[in-house]
DNA sequence: TTAGGGTTAG
């Protein structure tokens, strides 16, 4: 009776019929852990996570022990660190923490909440290997922007004998676009040829060649696809804009409405991104006014953001206001910060102290912000006020992050970082650094030394302007990259006013494509011009 | 009866 009852159970849940499932359950006299196991995955799979939890409690107060299909399944339900915590307990009591699906899920579970360094206990408890657990792990430090680690995760991997197969390959990706390694990734996506129909993967690889600023292999890959879903089109269409080609964004738009797949929320972000890129104000308000009624998606922050940021830099201010007190929901850190870029390419300074204090109060660790209020302050002669920000930020204990950069040559990442003069090849970076200012300044480079709304993040004053670390890390492309090879430079800071008028003349006098990616967005210097078009 | 991978304004 039990085992048919089961069978029951389970054949609704195969046929997604949740509710005839649970009314079978809900009438048995008796019930085992199958059927308490069967009904808690189907409700963690239907992301029913509250139901699963529920269940769960249920079952071990009618003194049911959970077997490892039980907590393998209900782990993926959990939101909250302290029942994850609850439940590890449990399956060291049970003794099941070395089963590879409970630990899987454990490893899975840690990284989604934002816990690798559990995730990595967990894992490194194991003393048998499985793939799919080092994945997992891999999988978890990539998603949680751990790159470096993930990259060393997938070395340890390969050093004890597992192959890398998609979901493994896909996390390398992550890594690798996190840390925008381009050589590094082509490299991965030779291993990947063999598996060149996977969807996951392809968009993976497609997104890495966008966030590397290499978009005629991210168009090469896109075309070469076979099968494309909501998420292909969507990371075309914000690498697109990201890279400022905000035209063919939306004529990819286009493409992908005619070939039938329908928009989701992101893809409209990323719509708007290229309207706001472009500053195409009347395409914006069109997509944005429209959204609802075309595509069925309700408009939220972040599309609220593109359109603060498309008003904002079009010289639309006080609209850019307007549709900010308009949002249904308090403004947060990241919009306000949205308007203060808005204000920089104004040069808007009362608006942007407004903005800055508003920043500061709700993310009081903001370093960058404090330095952008503080450069208000000075500009103005508020010494006092100077003072008061120093104060503050003394007090609670925040300290500029020193501008970093990095640079990827043969294969091996440079790091320079400003003020740090370890480098072995310093000296000669400084001589090629010093020629290329007085090369500049001979045709009419004057360093911008008013750093009031220049530098978003506050790298550093004037004393160091000279050696921002992204014109050390050119300085050092310049003399180890072939010719004619692009010059690709990741940063930590945004850039600052200043260097972006020295790449511009440098990408001109050099002859030189370059391509930085600051936390937030890509310039592409080229003859003299950059991709943003001096809007960012 | 169970597992691992991809897109989002600043």
């Amino acid at each position: 009776m039990l085992f048919l009852a089961n069978v029951l159970i389970n054949m609704y849940v195969k046929f997604n019929l949740l509710t005839d499932a649970h009314n079978v359950f809900e009438k048995m006299p008796l019930r085992n852990v199958v059927s308490w196991t069967t009904m808690i995955a189907a409700y963690s799979k239907s992301k029913q996570q509250q139901k699963a939890l529920e269940l769960l409690v249920s079952m071990l107060r009618e003194g049911v022990r959970p077997n490892v299909y039980t907590y393998s399944s209900v782990l993926r339900s959990c939101k909250e660190m302290s029942d994850v915590r609850m439940l590890h307990c449990g399956i060291i009591k049970d003794g099941l923490e070395s089963d590879v699906f409970v630990r899987s899920a454990l490893i899975d579970v840690f990284a989604k909440l934002g816990e690798p360094e559990d995730a990595l206990s967990v894992f490194d408890e194991m003393i048998t290997g499985d793939a799919i657990v080092w994945n997992s792990i891999i999988g978890g430090f990539a998603q949680n922007s751990k790159n470096d680690e993930a990259m060393k995760l997938f070395k340890r991997m390969k050093r004890a004998g597992f192959t890398a197969e998609q979901a493994t390959l896909t996390s390398v990706l992550r890594a690798c676009t996190g840390l925008t390694l381009l050589e590094l990734g082509m490299q991965a996506h030779v291993h990947i040829v063999k598996y060149d129909q996977d969807l996951i993967l392809n968009n993976a690889l497609v997104d890495m060649y966008c966030k590397c600023g290499s978009l005629e292999d991210a168009r090469r890959v896109f075309s070469g696809m076979k099968e494309r879903d909501v998420i292909t089109w969507s990371t075309m269409i914000s690498g697109l804009a990201q890279n400022g080609y905000s035209q063919e964004a939306l004529k990819l738009f286009e493409s992908m409405k005619a070939s039938g797949t329908k928009p989701n929320y992101i893809t409209i972000v990323g719509v708007l991104f290229a309207c706001s890129h472009a500053g195409l104000l009347e395409d914006g308000w069109y997509y944005f006014r429209s959204m609802k009624k075309l595509y069925g998606i309700d408009p939220v922050r972040e599309h609220y953001g593109c359109m603060i940021d498309l008003l904002g830099k079009a010289g639309k201010l006080d609209d850019a206001v307007k549709l900010l007190n308009e949002m249904e929901w308090e403004p947060d850190a990241v919009t306000w910060r949205t308007l203060l870029g808005a204000c920089r390419v104004q040069g808007n300074m009362v608006l942007a102290e407004y903005v800055a204090k508003k920043i500061i109060e709700l993310d009081p660790d903001d370093s960058g912000t404090y330095t952008v209020l503080s450069n208000i302050y000075a500009n103005s002669q508020k010494w006092e006020s100077v003072e008061e920000i120093r104060t503050q930020m003394r007090d609670r204990g925040i300290k500029k992050e020193p501008g970093c950069s990095w640079i990827e040559v043969n294969k091996k990442i440079h790091a320079f970082i400003i003020g740090d003069e370890s480098h072995p090849l310093i000296l000669e970076v400084n001589k090629k650094l010093n020629q290329l200012i007085d090369r500049m300044v001979g045709i009419g480079y004057v360093p911008e030394t008013n750093f009031v709304l220049q530098d978003l993040e506050g790298e550093q004053m004037e004393d160091s302007l000279r050696h921002h670390s992204e014109k050390l890390a050119l300085a050092f492309g310049l003399i180890t990259l072939p010719v004619g090879k692009v010059i690709r430079i990741r940063k930590n800071l945004r850039i600052c006013g200043d260097c972006h008028v020295f790449f511009k003349l440098a990408s001109k006098l050099e002859k030189r494509s370059v391509v930085i990616r600051d936390p937030i967005r890509y310039h592409h210097f080229e003859d003299g011009k950059c991709s943003c078009g001096d809007y960012w």
